[in-house]
DNA sequence: ATGAAGATGAACT
DNA sequence: GTTCATCTTCATT
């Protein structure tokens, strides 16, 4: 990824902290992942304070989408995708990753929903971040949702926690932060996964002027 | 009880 | 681009 925003660029402003409402979170899974895009995700523990803009998503649905982890209906692991949107679903994979979704669906069509968080630019409390993270090389700090997950500290414990309110963990509106509106939007099939590829919910933003890459 | 796949990352060639 | 570290979850026996 050669052609993600810059972290100095998007620290010049400060962002507004005020969370997003549930409203938000009621509508078309993608769409969701979409307008993520350039909003904030904010951690607080331990009295200290994490921020990072979010610049990568994907959108996970129900049970017409075989990629989803909906796909075969409720189990004790994906139980929060059926439940209020807005609340935060984590899981363990691949033996020692955590990764990060926020419920959102359309309650017309679909009686689950998720958008993984991707990617991270960190915008406050880099100390932290580096620590969590092990390393001070600030090109692979939070370029990937299990990294993202270790530099903010978000496992089990986050599972089911509210988004929208004013916790440990949740997301903010950017404004104030970037204009987003100046960025591409790059859509591609999601990663990882072989089935579905004809959905493109992998929703990344590209910096102005970068050329657009091709997608099959 | 058991097995296979997995929304990954780091280190290495 | 390849390999491996490593274990939960779910489906099947």
């Amino acid at each position: 990824m050669s052609s993600t925003p810059s972290p100095t660029s998007a620290t010049t402003l400060t962002p507004t902290t005020a969370p997003l409402p549930r409203e938000f979170y009621l509508r078309d899974t993608a769409v969701v992942a979409r307008d993520l895009l350039g909003s904030m995700l904010v951690r607080r523990y331990g009295g200290q304070s994490i921020m990072g803009m979010i610049y990568e998503t994907e959108a996970y649905g129900h049970r017409d989408d075989p990629a989803s982890h909906a796909y075969r209906g409720v189990t004790k692991r994906n139980k929060v995708m059926f439940g209020r949107v807005g609340i935060s679903y984590v899981y363990f994979t691949y033996g020692m990753h955590f990764c990060f979704n926020v419920t959102a669906r359309n309650p017309e069509y679909a009686d689950a929903g998720a958008v993984l968080i991707r990617g991270l630019i960190p915008i406050r409390g880099m100390d932290i971040i580096m620590k969590n993270r092990g390393t001070t090389d600030t090109r692979i700090l939070t370029d990937g949702p299990a990294k993202l997950t270790q530099a903010l500290n978000i496992k089990r414990e986050q599972y089911g926690v509210d988004l929208t309110g004013r916790g440990g963990l949740y997301i903010a509106s950017g404004d104030g932060c970037h204009d987003v509106s100046s960025y591409a939007v790059v859509r591609s099939p999601r990663v990882g996964i072989r089935k579905a590829t004809d959905r493109l919910w992998n929703f990344k933003l590209q910096s102005p002027g970068t050329r657009r890459q091709a997608t099959a």
